[in-house]
DNA sequence: AACCGTGATGTTATAACATATCAATACGTG
DNA sequence: CACGTATTGATATGTTATAACATCACGGTT
């Protein structure tokens, strides 16, 4: 388990290895990666940050890639549900998944000031949450943890 | 740590301890505990389930206490504010504290067939997610967990 | 009493996020 | 090509949340 997101590193490669990875995951899978979708994963990773619907759609739309929400929604639909994104409920947005080699329940690190989302991943649903679940008779069937905070970046810079 | 919710109880005499404590509290705390604060927490506990602050504003209306949005929504956020009431990020819906007698970093159990929210307490800070953001040089303010799934009494009757 | 500061409310308008619906088009497969 | 399915285009609407500004109610000060 690695923590992805705050670190310096070559982006340029990071978003072309995501990319990658996601043409290959589609071409398993026999899913579309039709260029919208492509387009939106890579705004996503272009930015290692979470992003509204609507930020994104800005971009697709001074592009001529589309100019209405459900284009942007779909969009994110299909990248989310096939795990190269996920949703950020703390902020209403989106981000693109930092973990494409593996099976993994997200969990967020989300700063604050600047937006920037790190991505690392939890054992949750074995710990503590488990077992007040297992012992309230409720069925897990999705997880969401996000941490707010001050990235590394922006501690010392707070207001 | 008592996970609370999807039990069966006294829900009367669970509306008026709240709902006594909440009074106390503020009290205590010198807050002034105002006749849409108050209804707008009596509401939330009446219900045992997250409730949109659209859905709160219609009965406040019904009422003669407020009909417009920021009515519901400053009293909401002093509920959450001090504690009294937790968002339920996963839903953009809110419901009332169960645990007002102590500290505690809340965690919800949501059914998403009923919306029932139980609430329970998880020291997640202090696990795997406070170990990746320790390493990460990440600063947790805050922390959001919610599992969504099924109740006991939904388990059964589902789709 | 007149004045002022603070916190709470009232009110209007709008921002921000998300979905319903239906028509049109592309795509793979036999 | 003909068929069913997936995707896209387009319009409208629904849902959640906040900005902005006016007003009220209360307590302390002069
Ligand atoms: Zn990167
Ligand atoms: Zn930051
Ligand atoms: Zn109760
Ligand atoms: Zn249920």
């Amino acid at each position: 388990m690695k923590t992805i997101g705050f670190d310096s590193h070559n982006h340029d490669a990071c978003i072309s290895d995501a990319l990658g990875m996601a043409t290959d995951i589609c071409a398993q899978q026999k899913l579309q990666f039709t260029p919208v979708r492509r387009r939106v994963l890579e705004i996503l990773l272009h930015e290692h940050r979470a992003m509204g619907a609507y930020d994104i759609l800005e971009v697709l739309s001074s592009e001529g890639l589309g100019s209405q929400p459900p284009v942007v929604y779909r969009a994110l639909d299909f990248l989310v549900k096939h795990g190269l994104a996920h949703r950020i409920e703390g902020l209403n947005a989106y981000t693109a998944c930092a973990h494409l080699d593996h099976e993994h329940v997200p969990a967020f690190l989300i700063c604050r000031t600047c937006k920037a989302v790190a991505e690392t991943d939890t054992g949750i649903a074995q710990g503590r949450l488990g077992q007040a679940a297992a012992s309230a008779g409720f069925t897990i069937e999705k997880v969401v943890v996000e941490a707010e905070g001050l990235c590394p970046n922006c501690t010392g810079a707070a207001a």
